[in-house]
DNA sequence: TCTGGGGTCCTTACGCCT
DNA sequence: TCTGAGGCGTAAGGACCC
């Protein structure tokens, strides 16, 4: 029965910055890195038009689309969106596997929210309008038998669409495919079978399982011929524990000094050390990952005796892989990360040994726990404080956001997710009348009104947060 | 035209142990 | 005692995903 749910929101990023800027609504909207070496995380339906997609490279898309508007992205402000979205997911099944801030899949039956095709359309068809209601934006919903079918129709319901995959017509509408469509499949994939005369779905499934075992190895292949036959019984998973936590920065101009490169490792051990302790962590294994001025990379890993978050050990750590590396010709990226993950550390199963005999020997206070790191308040310069994009508010003229900046001025589109299309100001880059602030709901609730029909509270454990969408200054 | 940042999983190779 | 197979942990790289 059709009651797998796959939801994608539609080029989420752009449109969530459509939603909250009226004078970017029907334009252009390319969301990304703006550097000399950014790229391209979304393009609004209107930038693709121009050839515009995610993964190029910013410089590109400039030539393409010049009048676009490029913006930053606003990672806190989609999240708000994201965790509205998921709370409507959440109140048709306890079964929601988020792959994404804009993707997820429902197991419906698990919920009970659908058994048949009549009641899974349904059910896809009031979570879009639910989504509507609460968030402002579309989404596409794909409805079918397994997570790969699901996937695949909101693929082709995108933008702003429904499609269910009846039962017994899978295979008939997978066989044409392309084989990229596939989800695994990706570019080198898609050449390698190519070049074995394999280029739609169809042709995967004659090619036969022990064929594309030899081409693309057992575990891909095995699982490749069970596509291709439609075959796919994975099971939706609500909570999947991270694995891995790591930062890296790719640098606008390639590091050549390599005291300089030692810093930059310290720096991000660092700040990986911070997430891992942000959610609890520790983990035994540290990797460096070094992109070269040609863009090959390598990494460098080394697994420690325990689990550890203390900042000293990832930084020497870190240090000492890098002293493997040859980084003269200059580096354009480095990583730090932590993998083999445990929710403890090992300080403190030391502490807990020390438990049982500090219980009667009560002697000493094991005083092993590090303060909270202070957050670093960094000193911005002044005029990074303006990033294009961002919310803004001015004494006199309100609530805008940032259009662009340069030159010790900064340029404010003074509008609200509610107004008409705003006026435009220019301001230097210090004026004490000019603040950052934070995003504006995109949806006013009426006072008394309590949003979508499905109850957007209901799945959101604990003191819910109103204050995403009530909570206006 | 010059390629982000955060992840996951798979493959291969190698040392070590049984 | 020698040799080999198999399993495991570790390291490195690569494909893929959003």
């Amino acid at each position: 029965m059709p009651t797998i749910l796959h939801l994608d929101m539609d080029a989420f990023y752009a449109q969530a910055e459509q939603a909250s800027k009226p004078s970017l609504r029907g334009k252009a909207v390319v969301v990304g890195g703006i550097g000399p070496r950014g790229v391209v995380a979304t393009a609004s339906y209107e930038a693709r038009v121009f050839g515009v997609h995610s993964a190029m490279p910013t410089a590109q898309a400039r030539r393409l689309a010049p009048n676009a508007a490029y913006l930053v992205p606003r990672f806190t402000f989609y999240r708000s969106i994201s965790d509205q979205v998921m709370a409507l997911l959440r109140a048709l099944s306890p079964l929601v596997e988020p792959l994404s801030l804009d993707e997820a899949f429902v197991d419906l039956e698990a919920g009970q929210a659908a058994w048949d095709t009549d009641s899974a359309r349904l059910a896809g068809v009031r979570l879009r309008a639910d989504i509507r209601n609460v968030t402002g934006l579309t989404g596409s919903v794909g409805l079918a038998a397994s997570k790969m079918l699901a996937k695949i129709a909101s693929e082709e319901a995108k933008p702003d669409g429904l499609v269910l995959i009846e039962p017994g017509t899978e295979r008939a509408l997978l066989g044409p495919m392309s084989v990229r469509t596939l989800p695994g499949v990706g570019p080198a994939t898609g050449d390698h079978l190519r070049r074995a005369g394999i280029t739609t779905v169809d042709e995967l499934a004659e090619a036969g399982e022990d064929e594309l075992v030899r081409l693309v190895g057992k575990a891909h292949g095995h699982g490749l011929y069970a596509m291709a036959l439609a075959r796919d019984d994975r099971p939706v998973v609500a909570e999947r524990e991270a694995k891995s936590v790591s930062v890296e920065d790719t640098y606008d101009v390639d590091i050549h000094d390599r005291v300089r490169v030692e810093l930059e490792v310290q720096r991000l051990a660092e700040r990986c050390v911070r997430r891992l302790r942000g959610a609890g962590l520790s983990g035994r294994t540290i990797v460096l990952k070094v992109r070269r001025y040609d863009f090959s990379t390598l990494t460098r890993s080394e697994t420690l005796r325990g689990p550890t978050d203390d900042p000293v050990v990832v930084r020497e750590a870190a240090a000492r892989l890098l002293e493997s590396v040859d980084t003269t010709g200059g580096v354009r990226l480095l990583g730090v990360g932590v993998s083999g993950l445990a929710d403890f550390t090992q300080e403190d199963l030391f502490a807990q040994a020390a438990e049982g005999r500090a219980a009667e020997e009560r002697a000493e206070g094991a005083e092993e726990e590090a303060p909270e790191e202070p957050v670093e308040a960094e000193a911005v310069p002044i005029e990074h404080r303006w990033r294009p994009g961002h919310d803004v508010r001015h004494a006199e003229f309100g609530p805008g956001w940032v259009q662009g900046s340069g030159l010790g001025r900064v340029t404010v589109r003074f509008e609200t997710p509610e107004s008409e299309p705003g006026r435009v100001r220019t301001f230097r880059v210090d004026d004490p009348e000019l603040e950052p602030s934070d995003p504006l709901p995109l949806v006013r609730r009426r006072p008394g009104e309590d949003g979508g029909s499905a109850g957007i509270v209901a799945g959101d454990s604990g003191a819910g947060k109103p204050g995403v969408v009530a909570g206006n200054s």
